[in-house]
DNA sequence: CCGCCATACCTTACGGTTCGAGGCATGACA
DNA sequence: TGTCATGCCTCGAACCGTAAGGTATGGCGG
């Protein structure tokens, strides 16, 4: 498959890269990461449950995050942490996002300010 | 139906947006528009014809586009630029997505306590 | 003159991602 | 006892971008 990709990713693909750093900042299960999310965002990203979970399963699955199971008041619990292959992935997708945001950016600079692209 | 959108656009939508951009400065045809895209993000957006094409038809037919037909060296082209409500949904899209970039930079940047809400 | 490439328009099939709406099970609390 | 919050999960639909086509013309080398 391969998939050869002509474009980085992050014209989606922001809930992973906000999955991955809470969770390097805090181990923490499903359903608490989807509200950390929700807070820390200052309830502009709603990802739901139903795109967090699968996220998790795919992300666990890449090696990406370990995952143990914990209970507590007998409430069960799925605690996922990020591994060390996870925290290099996470430092190249902060990498290609940046390199989206200033690219795009750039673009729009060249309009706004009248910056006539001095070439 | 009406889909209510929780979650602003331009996790995706990066095209539409360079598109409006780009017709904004100079109005141009598809064929150009693909490869200045291109060139002005330094290569690194590279989206085919089958994104711009259906695209710039979809902005059309909602009045954010009005389109001539010119025949230059006996080749037609179909020539767009950006009507007034265009513009201002160009406005709109930057801010949406500046909006996007602030909240993920925010989150990025450490603070876990909420967002300082400016609101 | 023929073949091929660049120009210029277009569409279709496909895959990946997110979204909404569910389903299941337990504990807390009124 | 019933209803809510917690906590896990999956499925179908919708949407977007990609690759890979198809059509037609003009210019060029051979």
């Amino acid at each position: 498959m391969t998939r050869t990709r002509t474009n980085p990713d992050f014209l989606n693909g922001i809930p992973e890269l906000l999955i991955l750093e809470h969770l390097t900042r805090r181990p923490m299960y499903g359903y608490e990461l989807v509200r950390a999310i929700e807070e820390s965002s200052g309830q502009q990203f709603q990802f739901g449950e139903g795109c967090i979970y699968p996220l998790l399963h795919r992300l666990e699955e890449a090696g990406h995050l370990s995952s143990k199971r914990e209970t507590v008041a007998g409430r069960s619990r799925v605690i996922y942490r990020v591994t060390a292959p996870g925290k290099r992935k996470l430092a190249e997708t902060i990498e290609s996002w940046q390199r989206v945001v200033d690219t795009v950016n750039h673009i729009l600079e060249g309009h706004q300010d009248g910056l006539p692209a001095v070439s």
